[in-house]
DNA sequence: TGTACATCAGTGAACGCGCGTTCACTGATGTAC
DNA sequence: TGTACATCAGTGAACGCGCGTTCACTGATGTAC
């Protein structure tokens, strides 16, 4: 009875994996759309009705690819967060920033499976959503973090609309209790903003303007970070 | 000699048009990707041989199709722009990230196939460019028109890194001269933001969060004018 | 204005390809006694 | 430990479909004299 028994099973995990990595590969190749279940077959060197032991069909492979690439962020962005002081707030938005973007860099393809356009067709299920939640847990874990550590200095702006302090006031709750609206705001403002810049790197919009991106994205991520009130390089 | 002469040549101008709104309509049903001369050879009712006598190739539809996006974010960013006070650059911002928006909302596909993730294997011809860069200009000229006008008021930030100098000052030069780099690296900022948080709302990541997406879009625009440094609503 | 010729739009069959999925099957692995 | 049976992985052929592109062709439109 151990975690895997037998001969059988271990083999079958293995070859699980031996598809989702063919299947990876694909990506990058064909897109999500141009996923070909035979391909993957060929290049396994397997008939391609096998493919069907392991996965019931060709959109439930794009799922486990979907999920995949959410946990890799995921625990990709974790790990950077938990590599930081936890009272260092402006470092672990710094880490967080930096391993987004390596992340989008070093997989391209599975980044656009998750943040770039849908898969026509496609509707991913509701198993794709607590994966997805990690890395915007991440971002409210150091909101709500310097929140509680009296260290959350949001510079003033103007009030916010009622619709709009009754949905920050609702991210709070579940994600950093107590931190103010304002605050919130500012750091979806952030999120937004880091995979807009990536999204427009990865996809050649910054060519022959902020190209290469580094600089400009380490400025844009100092901005950031004064804009949601991060304690550290003064905005000055 | 008039500007279309024959009956021949205004057919021709006619059905050249009838393919490429076939071939968008098809856009939101299969995506680029999935875009394919028969079908829209047999939602016309002609033979898919046809077509070759307008297009090529299906590529080069597709490069039609993606002209004919840029060129109508474009105009519509543009005539978003001149409907407001040439000296009111607060109001030029919000009408140019209203009209993105809007124009994002209303054309979901043809958004997605000039800023969603690119089409695998097509490479855009050059002649993309142009149209490309009528609304980052549209943009750029807000900045320089309020920079000209002595209106421009960018908060104090980090100093910039010699890259980023070099950077933010060969793009001012071509498009908004004189301005300052930490003003046009605001303005590249706050331009990744939209684009970020446009796409994010247009592709569910704020599902849960900020939705409806309105209230948030009208704050982060705010914060971005005061970021730039535009002036009107004062940011306290 | 009328005729002869050139140009062009559109057809339909064909080539050669790839796809997702099903199904009856073989043979290996695992299980119960 | 050995045997009989059940489970499961993987095969290969087939179904029915769609695709981009080419090609020889027909017939209509345009042009030059």
């Amino acid at each position: 009875m151990s975690a895997i028994r037998t001969a059988r099973e271990r083999a079958r995990a293995e070859l699980t994996q031996e598809i989702k990595a063919a299947a990876r590969r694909q990506l990058g190749e064909s897109g999500a759309q141009g996923l070909s279940l035979r391909a993957v077959a060929r290049e396994l060197g397997m008939a391609s009705s096998a493919l069907y032991r392991y996965f019931p069909s060709r959109d439930d492979l794009l799922t486990a690819l979907i999920i995949d690439a959410y946990d890799a962020i995921g625990t990709c962005v974790e790990a950077a967060d938990r590599a930081v002081d936890t009272d260092d707030f402006r470092g672990r938005w710094r880490a967080f920033c930096t391993a987004i973007r390596a992340w989008a860099t070093a997989h391209p393809h599975e980044y656009s499976l998750v943040y770039g356009s849908p898969v026509p067709g496609y509707i991913a299920p509701e198993a794709t959503v607590p994966p997805a939640a990690r890395v915007p847990l991440t971002l409210t874990g150091i909101i709500r973090d310097a929140w509680q550590a009296g260290a959350l200095r949001t510079p003033p702006g103007p009030e916010l609309s009622p619709e709009l302090t009754a949905q920050t006031a609702a991210v709070a709750e579940l994600a950093a209790p107590g931190a103010p609206g304002p605050a919130v705001a500012c750091a979806m403002i952030a999120w937004t903003q880091l995979f807009g810049m990536v999204g427009f790197e990865l996809y050649g919009h910054l060519k022959g303007t902020m190209d290469p991106a580094g600089p400009f994205f380490e400025h844009a991520l100092e901005r950031m970070a004064d804009l949601i009130g991060l304690p550290g390089t003064p905005p000055g």
